[in-house]
DNA sequence: AAGGTTATCCGAAACGTTTCGGAAAACGGC
DNA sequence: GCCGTTTTCCGAAACGTTTCGGATAACCTT
């Protein structure tokens, strides 16, 4: 490995002349700068990020926590969109991504800034955590800058990125009261999850403009799962046979309550129209392919990025940033 | 920040005896020890990583080489679900994943080696590197240990996974010949990919067994994209219309193949069969679900986790590893 | 009681970098 | 030729950890 030392010698020059001249300062003399950079050059010179990070005390890399990102989630691909954007915009700022995932298990033993300091991260990047997580009282408190995803939480080193989610559900709410449809069941996430409120939010908004009641039993819980919004329509169409559409707080359970309509013997959507949300590339292409709510899940990494090295660098920035959703019109919804 | 120092202190030994016990020497008491330990959590201590790697010369760090992993090919998830198996892996095992996405472009700035080093990475996972790429003379010349995905590639230090793609393609022809399939038309990726050739060679075996003379003309490539089959298609039909099956080497090419074949008003699998190869997500749920052959993504990607650190560590381990390939039978074939 | 062994501890150097405080040399003004 | 300023450089300390080579004291062995 060649150091600092090495160009110091080969050079003529004192270790502090090489640094300062490799890091721009400006009392170093042009020619000598210019004869040191060659030499660094010509010696395959790269900086010991260890050393330089001892004294600095900064990483350059931002931490990514994912809670509970299993195998399982990989079908959408939401995680790995918003990492691709962060992942890109680190690289543009010269950060380091690096990832862990925690269980909840080990979350047990470690705590948040234990597990940061350790891995020595500047700031971290937390995603996919559930509102009464204990990571998340420890966020606000603890030092560390942190960006969330979809958790609207701030404090002076918090801030978070999320869709403009009670605006996405009014707008796929609206369509299907356009379309006709009065009685919309929801399948919505579980209590423990922003986005289930503020989509749920954006409903009752939506049927309010039209004038019809909040029906507490028309939400059922699908837990953000195929699996459990598929029982959950079962169960929601068995109590309220005369629903004509589904709103999906998310297109993983639309697909879900699209197997659940079929099961019961009803076309999709002739008998009962479904929405999701999320735009997942599935979408596109399962029969029929379904009517949802665009997030731009490559800009929420982007701008999460952005945010949290902007933080760092203690440069003077919202804390709050709402991206905008889009409805997606395709073929699970029909007039009524 | 609590230092090795302050606990020396507090316990009243000097810093050798404090970092000896931490490190689970035998030369330090066992009651030393346990004070320490008692003050060491006490005071919230969590070790330096830099200091530590500045000496050790060892991060405990992987680094994850994604070469030209852009949004546009998150739609087939592969690299997400690999990625979930090494950081599953790599996290047992103690290390950090790191990613660094590089580009054509900034590859010309940077060599390999300096991006290592720069990193400070103990060893590098590659993916989605092309055959051609200059990065790869350096990655078999380099010092630095490499396990490359679907790369077959072996060195002192460089090893690789990859799955059975001979055998995967074998079984995928074999069965749209079994099922009276006789002129097999084949979107192949491009040339400077393994797993274009591989799979292109369980076809050609395939035919081999069933006497049929191997036809270069049916042969078109796709380039890995959905657009790219979808031309490709276009062209191969038009130019052979008695082609009856068509085998895609990867699972968003048979989506193109997909489209192209409805384009020109046949239906699938009525008037031509298709199958593909990965088992991505949406295989399962596009209209006609498609007959594929599975790879083990999850487990590519945790197994290169181990093999890197085997050979991180030094173990006498296999540099070669080969996965089984399953065929996954949907809809999307019938018998002629 | 001398010599040898073992258990337990410590001082100091080393890793590669940044940075503080100064110092030498060159220059300008008068 | 003196004084102040500017330009250009450097020595040494510091960051937190590991590790080498001992050192001390207690315990055996004969």
């Amino acid at each position: 490995m060649v150091t600092i030392k090495d160009i110091a010698k080969a050079a003529g020059v004192s270790v502090t002349t090489v640094s300062r001249a490799l890091n721009g300062y400006d009392d170093v003399n042009e020619d000598t700068r210019q004869k040191i950079k060659d030499i660094a050059q010509g010696l395959g010179y790269s900086p010991n990020m260890a050393a330089r990070s001892l004294i600095s005390k900064k990483t350059k890399t931002l931490g990514l926590l994912l809670s509970n990102v299993t195998r399982a989630s990989s079908k959408d691909n939401i995680a790995f969109e918003i990492l691709c954007g962060m992942n890109d915009r680190a690289g543009e700022l010269d950060y380091d991504l690096v990832l862990f995932s925690t269980t909840p298990q080990k979350q047990k033993i470690k705590s948040y800034k234990t597990l940061c300091q350790e891995r020595g991260v500047d700031g971290v990047i937390i995603m996919g955590i559930r509102l009464d997580d204990a990571y998340l009282k420890e966020v606000v408190s603890s030092q560390i800058p942190c960006v969330l995803i979809d958790i609207p939480l701030e404090g002076p080193n918090v801030g978070y990125v999320t869709s403009d989610n009670v605006g996405g559900a009014y707008r796929a709410v609206s369509y299907l009261l356009e379309a006709g449809h009065r009685k919309i069941g929801v399948v919505n996430g579980h209590s423990q999850a922003d986005v289930s409120v503020q989509r749920l939010k954006g409903y009752k908004q939506a049927l309010e403009r039209f004038g019809i009641p909040f029906d507490e039993s028309l939400v059922m819980d699908g837990s953000f799962s195929e699996a459990g919004a598929k029982e959950a329509v079962y169960r929601l169409l068995a109590q309220q046979p005369d629903i004509t559409a589904l709103f999906c707080i998310s297109d993983l359970m639309a697909l879900g309550a699209l197997q659940a309509v079929r099961g019961l013997g009803l076309q999709v959507p002739g008998q009962v129209s479904v929405v999701g949300f999320d735009n997942i590339d599935v979408t596109a292409y399962c029969s029929p392919a379904l009517t949802t709510v665009n997030q731009n899940k490559y800009e929420m990494g982007y701008q999460a990025a952005q945010m949290l090295i902007d933080l760092l660098e203690g440069r003077k920035v919202s804390h709050r940033l709402v991206l905008d959703t889009e409805l997606i019109i395709r073929e699970s919804v029909s007039a009524r």
